[in-house]
DNA sequence: TCTACGTTTCAACAAACATTGAAACAATGG
DNA sequence: CCATTGTTTCAATGTTTGTTGAAACGTAGA
């Protein structure tokens, strides 16, 4: 991921709507949520959601596949494991003050302990 | 750090001239960069820095102080630490997939090995 | 106190973005 | 094949954001 992904993710990310988009998808897991799902949850009109959708496919954020009549969304794991490694790498630069506390947000992190055992 | 503060820290983080502000700083240290410094090292002018320091500092990402006739700005370490941590704990959601990358980039961070130990 | 320097404020403008409603498109079921 | 449901496209609009130049402000040195 070089500087100019990174600044487009973080504007993508930067807009309430699509905030609670992203949120959503990830928490709705890699089975995802239709868009019409999507809209209600986050309360925002059919058109309206196609916009920031596009935008943070475009960002590489999310994905999207169609069931059916459906548009099922899903998010992106890999682009956005991606930013927050560029975010840390970015950020750290050999000061511990930056990278230490974002330590302690991984121990408080729900994944399974098992698969962060590399750590 | 809320739902609306992280938004408001990435949509900071979202603009070029911005970004690099915030890496520059990062870079610098804690002393941090004069005003006049950060214009001509990002390349833009007096009048329009000061409009994206002045984004950067409500979002709680730098902060400033004067120094002589300077201002001199610097990184605001713990701002920017807590979107990480807020970044991963919001991401994360029991996904290893998007966490463990993260992991990755610790690593590969440059900070004193001694600092993470309690990794 | 006068002048120079570094920075910010202000007002104006252009460009980008978010939102809306109507219309079009794609897939399904009758 | 028609009607229905789910989603996207398009054009129009209001709002926000980024940029600019001139003027003002604060600090320091002569």
């Amino acid at each position: 991921m070089d500087e100019r992904q990174a600044v487009a993710a973080f504007a993508a990310l930067g807009q309430e709507n699509r905030f609670r988009v992203v949120r959503a998808l990830v928490t709705a897991g890699p089975d995802g949520l239709a868009a019409g799902v999507l809209a209600t949850e986050i309360g925002v009109s059919a058109t309206n959601l196609t916009f920031h959708l596009k935008e943070l496919s475009h960002a590489g954020l999310i994905q999207s596949r169609r069931e059916g009549k459906s548009i099922i969304y899903s998010a992106a794991y890999e682009g956005l494991s991606d930013l927050i490694a560029f975010l840390m790498r970015d950020c750290c630069q050999g000061r511990p003050e930056v990278c230490a506390p974002a330590v302690a947000a991984l121990a408080a992190c729900d994944c399974p302990p098992g698969d962060l055992a590399h750590v």
